[in-house]
DNA sequence: AATCGACTTG
């Protein structure tokens, strides 16, 4: 008879005979280590059977950091605190080591203030106390603030090392900061450590996401290029950033090599990379190649998000009929990404308000953090249909259910790394007035080249409902726009702009102009992509 | 005796 597979040995035997009371903390870290699921929750389990059993010795500080680790990776919050309480009974809260761990449970729960609050009580900080604050800000989006404790580490004379600029890098992808990432590129080669850090796998693949989502593929390149060893995330990120960039046959062409040439096994996150290079060129059968290789000759068992992306290929390109049987067709329930996806390709083909109405409300019964698109898009249906009352309703159901307005906002960097913020309708900016005057001027201009303001895909702007006829000047974009048009921008000088929310259609064929007229180059990131606006045309070839 | 790890579709 075969042995049984050793999770069903660990989790069988296990509760009915105790450890050794001394083994219980290097189990705890055995378990805590191992990359199974099962075993970082049996790594709990043992916690809980050392306090209950009364020959062990009490938890101590070589205990906390392991039980916390696996807290973390479940994000299992109550339980953590539960910890918390057991560190500070313990008399165990100003042990260095005890207390990283907590600032990293805690990030990876989401709760930075409490994250912050262990950092901060720390008396001796050590330089990982530093990096999993720093990590802790930017996996919780507070960028400016990683940098900002970034620089009080180095005040403190803590050597950076790879963990800390890997998180710094992500800090300034983050903000979308070309020349704050050019900074922390070149603190690296300046390092003592420079050879260390610049080998590293790790820290070469958060500098190719930099660059790539900061607008320099060319850059993203080079890194790639010159690394001395890629790994799978590596390919995986160039692919992305390509596909990004609209150069989908590039990015095909990384994945050929990759899979031809190095003989690198692709994972699910290089098809998930592959399949957003044919969503973004449109291409519909190579999709469908591609999945269907994964499936039946890769063996990847596709998860939700690969069914989101060939649903997102087929819906995009005009298939809805096809994306909607694909839906009916997997194994998994559809999540609300898939019906929004769907949703926006309705509303882009007009293709019926009953068909969105179900759609809009399937993606509404779905609970996550994105509604308030659905509502856009539904008053966006609504308003292609002249239905202005239930423009008005849609609004009305928004504000009554709470739901939460993305704000839209834009922003630009100028040559000497300032970055410029926009929201739609704003008057902040010290030159806002000379910034109106010259968007006046830029429509007056555009106007004379035939362009007209088409408002009916935006009854709301950037999450703030419109009244039909008014002008869509407010677009936060636009205003980004005529100040870097102001700052001199040009031939070579391109105009960078990061927007959190999807370029809409009008401002997509204004910008066009913009760039044919001021013959200025203009690089958009929007929220899943980056468009190249130069001689009136853009890299996206207006699928998007 | 130890604490920090990523690339994801819309």
């Amino acid at each position: 008879m075969p042995p049984p597979p050793p999770t069903a040995r660990a989790t069988s035997h296990l509760p009915s005979l105790p450890p050794p009371p001394a083994s219980y903390n290097s189990l705890i870290r055995t378990y805590a280590r191992s990359s199974v699921p099962s075993l970082k929750l049996e790594a709990l389990r043992l916690y809980h059977s050392l306090l209950l059993d009364p020959s062990a010795p009490p938890p101590n500080r070589y205990t906390f950091p392991f039980v916390l680790k696996s807290c973390a990776f479940f994000s299992f919050f109550s339980e953590g605190s539960q910890l918390h309480s057991h560190v500070v009974k313990f008399g165990l809260a100003c042990d260095t080591y005890v207390a990283n761990s907590l600032v990293h449970f805690y990030s990876s729960c989401g709760k930075l203030a409490c994250a912050r609050k262990v950092f901060d009580k720390i008396s001796e900080k050590s330089r990982v106390s530093w990096n999993v604050i720093i990590d802790a800000c930017v996996t919780n989006g507070d960028y400016q603030e990683a940098l900002a404790l970034f620089r009080e580490m180095q005040v403190e004379k803590f050597v950076p090392d790879i963990y800390t600029f890997q998180s710094v890098i992500g800090a300034c992808t983050g903000i979308g900061s070309l020349s704050l990432g050019m900074w922390a590129h070149k603190l690296m080669l300046r390092s003592t450590d420079r050879e260390l850090l610049l080998s590293d796998a790790l820290v070469n693949n958060s500098l190719i996401d930099l660059y790539s989502k900061c607008g320099s593929i060319a850059l993203a390149r080079k890194v790639f290029d010159e690394m001395p060893v890629r790994d799978i995330a590596s390919w995986n990120i160039m692919i992305l950033g390509l596909a990004m960039h609209g150069l989908v046959d590039e990015s095909i062409d990384y994945f050929t090599r990759m899979t031809s040439i190095e003989k690198l096994r692709p994972n699910a996150i290089t098809f998930i990379a592959v399949l957003s290079a044919c969503n973004h060129g449109g291409l519909v059968s190579e999709g469908k190649k591609y999945f269907d290789s994964m499936v039946n000759h890769y063996r990847i068992e596709p998860r939700i998000e690969h069914y989101g992306c060939i649903i997102d290929i087929l819906a995009r390109a005009g298939f809805i009929e096809e994306a909607l049987e694909t839906v009916s067709k997997m194994p998994c329930k559809p999540d609300a990404v898939i019906w929004r996806s769907l949703l926006d390709a309705c509303c882009k083909k007009n293709a019926g308000l009953e068909l969105s109405e179900l759609l809009a409300r399937q993606a509404l019964e779905v609970k996550d953090d994105a509604t308030s698109g659905v509502y856009v898009m539904l008053s966006r249906v609504y308003a292609s249909a002249n239905r202005w009352n239930d423009v008005a309703l849609v609004r009305r159901l928004m504000s009554e259910d709470g739901v939460k307005k993305e704000p839209g906002f834009s922003s630009i960097e100028l040559d000497d790394g300032t970055m410029h913020q926009f929201v739609a309708g704003d008057t902040c900016h010290p030159r806002s007035e000379e910034i109106y005057d010259n968007l006046q001027t830029i429509e007056k201009r555009l106007e004379l080249q035939g362009y007209r303001p088409d408002s009916s895909q935006a009854p709301m702007i950037e999450g703030v409902a419109v009244v039909k006829g008014d002008s869509l000047r407010l677009h936060s974009e636009r205003l980004a726009i005529s100040f870097g048009l102001l700052t001199g921008a040009g031939p070579g000088r391109p105009i960078r702009i990061l927007k959190n929310l999807r370029v809409c259609k009008d401002c997509h064929t204004m910008t066009k102009l913009v760039s044919q007229v001021y013959q200025a180059e203009i690089i958009v990131r929007d929220r899943i992509r980056f468009h190249h606006f130069r001689d009136g045309k853009c890299s996206c070839m207006d699928y998007w």
